[in-house]
DNA sequence: CCTACCGATCGGTAGG
DNA sequence: CCTACCGATCGGTAGG
């Protein structure tokens, strides 16, 4: 039997140096563990943007990180459990930053403006390849595995549906708010395809422009 | 040496049916195997869009026309070329339908909404897979061949930006021509991820939503 | 367009 | 985490 990390085949919350007896400290050897998971995670997601999931093979993933073609399936069940970590760690950082943003309670337009900023940032902001693996990847997740991730993005859709709503009843939204979230989430991971950094336009400069586009300024400022 | 269409291997455009000596028709022959060509590329399509370029095989795309597995090959010289033959049909069609709406010569917001509803229809209609692979394949296409599917595109893009100039010039659109289409097309093309047919909106409701966000009526109204 | 095939590569595993 | 490997599958081709 092959030697495994303890986590490579459990739900990773589950197991993830938790049932360790907790007077104990954690050894160094599991944070080495959680770092070279890490590494595995962030060279997936960076490969995957790059070649798709598919086109991207194990072997492209060890070797981004110094490893043996093996070696991967130490810390990982299989390549689909890669796929999984990276996109649920884009939506835990898009989550984290979302709701950051809405605890400034911002008036409800310039809080769309800084979400829109925000989910900017997690697509072209310095190792940000998690959420657009996640958009163009979707298909070549099973269906089990996109009930666990759906679970996930519901939570993302709310805090964003929130903030719209705000928008809608003070009458600068001209559509309903789920509507008007698909159309501009659309519009703003659409920027995966066309937005290059150091460009002519700043990432604050694109979220301005979305937001004069979307909720035009004689209406905010009629109100 | 392997018996191969004449067009296999050639710039389809070069030889297709062309330096045959004009007095003779057409043989039954030819025009099968252009029949048999466009099976391919329909299936091809197909695939693509449902498990992308990388996940989809030859062998499963002559299953799906009822070929052998080496059978493509006498069509296309490469699985490369059958994913530019999709994409160059997705753009054919889509240029087609769009120059088609221009010629109405429509009041500028009226013309936006019959251009949002003719690309609702090139991305959901009975048959379009052609654009969604575009959009969720291009990084499988090779540098050469993305330059020859730019030149098509920039035709594509030229046309949606008059529309936009026409809106600009009635203070209709709050952002500059090039990012809005930037933007709409983005929110459009989003929907490959959401809109199902038969749901509850139809094509042209989600048109008519899409128009009223990016124009609001009170401001078309008002002019 | 089929038959028959090839070399390369893939995800994954046994054993240490 | 490495070594060594396996069975399956892949894009593509020779020859007819």
């Amino acid at each position: 039997m092959p030697a495994r990390h303890p986590s490579a085949k459990a739900p990773a919350t589950a197991t993830r140096g938790v049932r360790r007896a907790p007077s104990l400290p954690a050894p160094l050897a599991e944070a080495d563990d959680l770092n070279r998971r890490g590494d595995i995670v962030r060279a997936a997601a960076r490969l995957f943007r790059e070649k798709g999931f598919e086109g991207t093979t194990v072997r492209d993933i060890a070797g981004a990180v110094g490893m043996q073609s093996g070696s991967p399936f130490y810390h990982f069940g299989s390549k689909v459990e890669m796929l999984v970590a990276v996109m649920e760690e884009g939506l835990r950082q898009g989550l984290e930053t979302t709701r950051a943003v809405l605890a400034r309670e911002l008036p409800p337009r310039e809080c769309l403006r800084a979400l829109v900023e925000a989910h900017l940032r997690t697509i072209h902001g310095p190792g940000s390849d998690f959420i657009p693996v996640l958009l163009y990847d979707w298909r070549s997740l099973p269906e089990p595995e996109q009930r666990r991730i759906v679970a996930w993005r519901d939570r993302y859709d709310v805090a964003w549906q929130s903030a719209l709503e705000a928008l809608r009843a003070d009458g600068l939204l001209a559509v309903e708010p789920k509507l008007a979230r698909l159309f501009i989430l659309g519009a703003i991971n659409f920027t995966a395809l066309w937005y290059r950094r150091g460009g002519a336009l700043s990432l604050a400069e694109v979220a301005e422009a979305a937001v004069d586009l979307f909720v035009p300024q004689r209406a905010a400022a009629a109100r």
